[in-house]
RNA sequence: GCCUCGGUGGCUUAGGGGUAUAGCGCGUCCUUGGUAAGGACGAGGCCGUGGGUUCAAAUCCCACCCGAGGCUCCA
């Protein structure tokens, strides 16, 4: 069942024409109003005929519940069949709606729209927090505390009782400074902390300010790194060569830096058994974000992060305190979300994404609290190798008002150690999966926020996975559970690279990529065909993604091309150089817009240079041809 | 998913019931060039898809698909 839940100041109906399917009801049932009502829109589906008794009950203690929050003392119960497309048959949904009412009627003012009419009506809705809620019921579902499971996307759907404590379990809003000061989010003073300002608007008040495209959806595109696929589902992109080169060096980077810390890498399926046991409660409660497929007779569903691959293999591990902590990695390629359609966009919010997802195992809360530092500390390092520095992301860290209370100096490090102030929203009570975590949240050319690297401790997936390992006097026991992106998603740290880089453009800077991330790193322009032969010997000389504008164009064309492509070091030969055995190279990092610089070096200076800036980084040859006639356009 | 706006050669776009605009890119030719667009000619279009209205639809109407913004949400 479907239940749309609507806090109003009033709601009226009107029936204006029978369907097929119509109950037959009397002239007073023809129109209705109700004043300070909730109004229930519900839809029953296939799956609430298997019990009916049973649906109706949930559905009352939903509406109940609300009710109770909202302090609503009137209820209109409305059939509304355009929230599913799995819609019972009409006799079973007009004896739940009427189960519905009737088991509410005795403590609230109950009206009910009749089935099967198209009514017109009007509603208005109060619009504050709670005025608007909706609720997915699957009948005969056990209820209990195992609400959610591991990644993000669960918060919103997460089951009744989860929802029941988010409610009552206000958040409360603060900004931490580095001297350990937790002011109230409310009055505080952002004055020099632009960013910090717009991400807790966004978080808190929900503030948008800007109604324009994002700058990097066409950067994207113009760089040839990503596009949109019309042959497939929204939100899964394709990536030309040289947007798979960026990602693939940022895929293995990131991987290298799990390595060094000890993660084992492993691969786990995309699809899981929607009917494994283990699976399938959650799942049953968070069908919307899950694309689902149909295997012959089997339902699968794909991952949404590499939760459920790798806590299913430490299930069925043997693992002693000795392996403590024990971490495991995995380059999801992909993640699937099936997010609503109007929160796709760009390279910032994909249905199919690349993920790194490491877990993990430690023996205690002190070990995981250890480990959440550590990990702290290598997502800053990591995103700056990236290109993403610590002023351009803000810092979110969400516990419990118990966790804070027990570490509050383990807390105000994370804020010593970006040495700027960062939002705190905390609970009163825990009722998600984690105890602890954080986020570092870019915030974009048009004060969007979204997360990128980020850590929680969960205490509660070992138990739903019954992952135990074996201690030093041979007892069983939980492990806790961290789970870490190092970087975030891997398109999301190419999108923030090029918001980034838009920013500057538009503040009047000369907007570029990292050089181990550049596509081409030196481009070679020869001025006249004569100058070929030494253009090829100076691009065999370097060592780096190295191409050769052999087209038959002007010099001035050629160098505004590269410019356009944002290439790191354009190298111009001509008679003098072919003389002196020099190259003169126009170093974008160093110039400004209409003001070039360029220095006349030697091809190994040169070489020395870039050696020097991508030190310690992950290498890739060319992924085009070397030279650029010989390059199809891909846009 | 809901609301608003949009979809015209590969890309960016003009137009808006009756031969479809231009620029870039692409091809051919001329030009052999010194740091952000040299010149000429040419090819290329089921005007997002499907219905409807009309003598006639790219244009008006409806539905759907895709994109952008808002709500919501997140890696």
């Amino acid at each position: 069942m479907q239940l749309l839940l609507i806090h109003s100041d009033y709601i009226e109906y009107e029936v204006k024409k029978s369907t097929p399917v119509a109950e037959k009801i009397e002239d007073s049932f023809k129109q209705g109003r109700l004043e300070e009502a909730l109004t229930a829109f519900i839809a029953v589906e296939k799956v609430d005929e298997a019990n009916v008794e049973g649906a109706i009950s949930k559905a009352v203690e939903e509406i109940r519940n609300v009710a109770t929050q909202v302090k609503a003392e009137n209820i209109m119960v409305y059939p509304y069949a355009h929230l599913s497309s799995d819609l019972s048959s009409p006799k079973a949904g007009v004896a739940v709606l009427k189960g519905i009412e009737d088991a509410l009627s005795g403590d609230y003012t109950v009206k009910r729209a009749p089935f099967g009419w198209y009514k017109a009506f009007k509603i208005s809705c109060k619009g504050h927090p709670l005025s608007e809620l909706s609720r997915s019921i699957v009948p005969d579902e056990p209820t209990g505390k195992e609400s959610s499971s591991c990644g993000e996307a669960v918060k919103e759907e997460v089951v009744s009782e989860a929802l029941k404590a988010e409610s009552t379990a206000k958040s409360y809003w603060h900004v931490l400074t580095p001297d350990g000061e937790l002011h109230d989010a409310a009055t505080f003073d952002f004055t020099g902390h632009d960013n910090l300002g717009k991400f807790v608007d966004y978080e808190i008040s929900k503030k948008r300010a800007v109604e324009k495209a994002p700058p990097h959806v066409e950067l994207m595109r113009r760089l040839e790194l990503a596009d949109y696929e019309p042959g497939s589902d929204s939100g899964n992109m394709r990536y030309y060569p040289k947007g798979r080169l960026m990602k693939s060096l940022l895929e293995n980077y990131v991987l290298e830096e799990t390595s060094k810390v000890g993660a084992m890498e492993v691969e786990t399926p995309l699809m899981y058994d929607m009917n494994h046991p283990t699976l399938k409660k959650y799942l049953d409660r968070f069908p919307a974000r899950q694309y689902s497929i149909e295997s012959d007779k089997r339902q699968m569903f794909l991952r949404f992060a590499a939760c459920f691959g790798q806590f299913l293999m430490n299930h069925d591990m043997t693992i002693s305190y000795k392996n403590l902590p024990l971490k495991m990695v995995e380059m999801t390629r992909y993640s699937f979300r099936k997010e609503q359609r109007g929160e796709l966009v760009g390279l910032r919010r994909l249905r199919a994404f690349t993920m790194p997802d490491m877990h993990s195992l430690c023996a205690d809360m002190e070990g995981a609290i250890d480990q959440f530092g550590k990990q702290y500390n290598m997502c800053i390092a990591v995103l700056d190798k990236i290109g993403i520095k610590v002023d351009d992301f803000e810092v979110a860290i969400r516990f419990t008002r118990e966790f804070y209370n027990e570490n509050k100096d383990f807390i105000t490090n994370l804020a010593k150690t970006v040495d700027k102030p960062v939002l705190v929203e905390m609970w009163d009570t825990r009722f998600f999966y984690f105890v602890l975590k954080f986020e570092f949240n870019f915030v974009d050319a048009l004060a969007k926020a979204s997360a990128l690297s980020t850590v929680q401790i969960d205490v509660e997936n070992a138990d739903r996975y019954d992952i135990n390992y074996i201690d030093s006097d041979g007892s069983a026991n939980r492990p806790v559970i961290l789970h870490c992106s190092p970087s975030g998603a891997i398109e999301r740290c190419i999108y923030g690279l090029l918001e980034k880089e838009a920013m500057k453009a538009e503040e009047g800077g000369v907007p570029m990529l990292p050089l181990w991330l550049s596509p081409t790193q030196v481009r070679v322009i020869p001025i006249a065909d004569k100058h070929m032969d030494y253009a090829m010997l100076v691009a065999d000389k370097l060592n780096c993604r190295v191409d050769i504008d052999d087209r038959e164009d002007t010099v001035g064309k050629k160098i505004r091309e590269a410019g356009r492509e944002w290439i790191p070091y354009v190298v111009v030969v001509g008679d003098s150089e072919v003389e002196s055995g020099t190259v003169n190279v126009t170093i974008r990092a160093e110039s400004e817009p209409k003001k070039p610089v360029k220095v006349e070096m030697s091809p190994d200076e040169l070489n020395a240079r870039i050696a020097a800036e991508t030190e310690g980084m992950p290498y890739k040859g060319l992924c085009l041809s070397k030279m650029l006639s010989q390059r199809p356009k891909f846009l």
